[in-house]
DNA sequence: CGCGTTCGTTAGAAGTTATAACTCCCTCGG
DNA sequence: CCGAGGGAGTTATAACTTCTAACGAACGCG
């Protein structure tokens, strides 16, 4: 079994098309968002008529769906590479942050507005947790000592992660590194979304200053 | 001047009509998220013809701004209801919590994934001055004492609130009341927003631990 | 060199938003 | 009481969307 990447010159070729559309797509998504993204506008940007892409994506869906999945195969990217270059919190922040402002349309394609029945596919759940990995790395390594508590500091025992045994129950406090890394999760998504959507547009604050206070919440001892 | 609301017969039933097809768009909604609203489907479902609503809505956009104002109203009442009742942080915690569950995609549609170019009306940024007001009047029953901290404890002075002053340099400080109310704000719509959109799902925790935990950290004194 | 897979095309169905033109009925003013 | 006007709802139509079907052509592998 050699490369699975680029075999045949007819598959490198699918590929780059293939490429090519996403590219068009994002472009699309960050000037008017996921919902108003059109097969066709794409097609013609790419100087071929409607259907041709459906020989590449077989809807619309599966295309947003592969965009979704590269947006969090980019942040467990980001995510990979810093805690590579160091297990701490604030710095995983800060790629957080970066990541976020750099493209909000992609941050909302993964933390935004879900669609009602949509589904995500297995890989995407794996994904996820390679993130939370990260993060409860970077948890572990900032100490036991959190600012957040569970039932005002219940002992939990072991990682009680992700269907980690079936039929767990769901009142028993979590372990405080997941504690941690679910405060590190929902504080800075707090912040983000909000920011992004522009939801502090008009009030005299700077964004950066409340996000980073948020951080510090964090990575602050619980004294 | 008589009643503004309902004066002759006839804007007597237009605004009856009116508040059916909101009512069949919000089902439409709830079902399939505000993206696939379609104004034809409101109107098979009401036995006229598609073009019928366009005597009530100039489009599709200001039916769903309507809809917007509306859940904003809903929940600027809400945080006015409670509020009356007591100007406790957890109270209206609750109330956020209750309103957010009792129907999500009307708190996406407020919360949610921003389309880029829309700007919303003024009559809106009104409301959610008015929401934030409630906010601040419960922070600042809470006390000085918050949990966080701006650039480590600067004192800010006076509420810089919202185009306070024009020009106001962005990184002063802002008051503590602000500081928690912002706290308040991101913090346990961090919670939600994640909550809502089904991240949780599969992890073995209970979300209302979380966010009882994330209102504790508000309420309980930064000592 | 041929044969088959794949690509891109046009045609078309079914859906959408939105406008134009027409009818009908209700309401208001004389 | 009665007529004129305006609002409501209708059909027809344009322009757009996703997506299927059928056809032609080009590319690559044996």
């Amino acid at each position: 079994m050699g490369e699975p990447g680029t075999r045949t010159p007819r598959e490198r070729y699918r590929a780059q098309v293939q490429e090519e559309i996403k590219q068009h797509a994002w472009g699309q998504i960050a000037t008017a968002g996921a919902s108003a993204l059109s097969l066709n506008a794409i097609a013609k940007q790419m100087g071929m008529s409607g259907p041709a892409l459906y020989r590449y994506f077989t809807n619309r869906d599966e295309l947003i769906t592969e965009l979704v999945k590269d947006a969090y195969r980019s942040l467990a990217d980001t995510f990979a590479a810093r805690t590579a270059a160091g297990t701490d919190l604030d710095g995983l922040a800060q790629a957080l942050r970066r990541w976020a402002l750099d493209d909000p349309q992609r941050y909302f394609l993964v933390y935004g507005t879900p669609v009602p029945g949509y589904e995500a596919p297995d890989d995407t759940t794996r994904i996820t947790t390679e993130i939370l990995g990260h993060l409860l790395e970077a948890c572990a390594a900032a100490g036991p000592r959190g600012p957040v508590g569970w039932h005002g500091d219940g002992a939990g025992d072991g990682p009680a992660w992700h269907g980690d045994r079936a039929g767990e129950d769901p009142t028993r406090p979590p372990s405080p590194e997941l504690r941690l890394a679910l405060a590190f999760w929902t504080r800075l998504h707090g912040v983000l979304s909000l920011e992004l959507a522009g939801h502090f547009t008009g009030m005299a604050f700077d964004p950066a200053e409340l996000y980073a206070d948020e951080v510090r919440s964090l990575t602050a001892a619980g004294h």
